[in-house]
DNA sequence: TTGCTCCTCACGTCACGTGAGGTGGC
DNA sequence: TTGCTCCTCACGTCACGTGAGGTGGC
């Protein structure tokens, strides 16, 4: 017959933790002795101990309670559902391991792996470490409205780098950022843009690829929201181009 | 710039955790829309992420704000920290599936390993499943009071039993518990018992060993609040006895 | 007498979840 | 108009933990 401080030690639990167990109906009510001490016999001893190896499988108290008190089978069948239970959490914690160590690394979380790699050849070329952020970001965001879209636009524009006029072109529009409005380079670098767009158009057949329809750029600068009075003017040039490729959608506000 | 329902699902929570992040002061809260809806840009959807895997790995989010405040050395460490925690938790869940896969197996659970052995053997020679019952419980309990004495016991116990004379002995104190407290079988087990004790006593020299102390089925029918009338008779017939290995202690209250 | 164990409320904690009651855009 | 998403309180949940204020045996 011994106190709670003896038998929560036995079973490895705190005594807060026996007499929430008593509360909860999970653990019957031992006799008192003359102090109203509560005493408990071996009984106690096996079926908190049960508890305890419950509890700390997982499993809610309240369920705790029906296998107690349910018939062995039943009991049998929750073990099994239980020891599965276990294995999938072990799994979810080693996939957490994984992700944390990620977040040593950084930026491969954020963004799928054909952006990251696309990311780091636009360091390898010569990107500006701005317009890379930028393009990280608008990839973020652009995941988030839609994952098919940024699936199929991140294809078309890993396809599009394969060309070394695309990639001399986004070059120029990275440094183009700096340049002043009134630029004589801009104007000869929208045209040879055009031109870029058009020969793509011809040569895989598409109607209207997503770089056709916004332009990367166009959609970096509108869609997070930051541009440069030379970005701006190179807008500017393309809306006033003639028909074709050119028709961008009306630009998005600028408030956010 | 998305709204927190692309936000959450891009990340993986619920919109409610998002909301929740803003109140603990995780996530900082984004510039609002005319109709007072939050809006979101890439670096809440980096941070978020962050937040997320950091939660899910079981950091708790006050820990979380300071990490992302703090210097990335800091959190380089805490990282390492957290890694260490995570494998201890997956340990801990798979000897969490070891216990309940002996839950299943039942008894081996509360008792030591030698305990449990021992009372494969008593069922073994014959002894009745009461009287084992008996015994588990009294270990269960003895082991609660002071393991290291009960170490010590079943140490005895296991060298006693290498003894045929005490078997034997054993046996028909099992036996005893159903006799009537008249049987003349008693006196004269009483007496083979005193013997044996005293024989024991002088070949292992010990003076006092658990069994002499008490004798086992005094200590499970007094602590255990079992016993019968054959068993209190058997005890007064010890207490009578001449001075020596006998004097045993008060008889605890039975109350319990 | 001091220290230790026990007792019963009652409230706190942690990370959200669950409504209630309402508004705004398609 | 209906359905969907968003908004802000406020209270609930789960498994205890944390005192507060007190008693009882060595």
């Amino acid at each position: 017959m011994v106190t709670i401080g003896r038998l929560a030690a036995y079973a490895g639990v705190t005594i807060k933790a026996v007499r929430h167990y008593h509360k909860r109906g999970l653990l019957s009510e031992p006799p008192r002795d003359s102090s109203g001490y509560r005493r408990y016999g071996a009984e106690h001893a096996v079926q908190l101990v049960k508890i305890r190896i419950l509890a700390e499988a997982g499993v809610p108290l309240s369920r705790i309670k029906e296998l107690l008190a349910g018939d062995p089978e039943t009991f049998a069948t929750a073990i099994s559902e239980i020891d599965a239970k276990l294995k999938k959490q072990i799994e979810e914690l080693r996939l957490a391991r994984e992700r944390i160590a990620g977040l040593r690394e950084g930026d491969r979380l954020f963004v799928s792996e054909e952006v990251a790699d696309y990311l780091e050849r636009l360091a390898a070329f010569g990107v500006s470490a701005r317009t890379i952020q930028r393009e990280r970001d608008g990839w973020i965001l652009l995941r988030s409205v839609s994952p098919e879209r940024a699936a199929g636009m991140i294809a078309d524009k890993l396809d599009a780098f394969g060309d070394p006029e695309f990639r001399a072109i986004y070059l120029d529009f990275d440094s183009a950022f700096d340049w002043s409005p009134g630029d004589p380079r801009l104007p000869i670098l929208a045209d040879r843009a055009r031109r870029w767009i058009e020969g793509r158009r011809g040569r895989t057949g598409q109607k209207s690829s997503s770089l056709v329809d916004a332009g990367f750029a166009r959609l970096m600068a509108t869609s997070y929201g930051v541009s440069s009075p030379a970005w701006d003017q190179l807008n500017r040039i393309a809306r006033d181009m003639p028909a074709g490729p050119h028709k961008l959608p009306a630009p998005p506000s600028r408030s956010g």
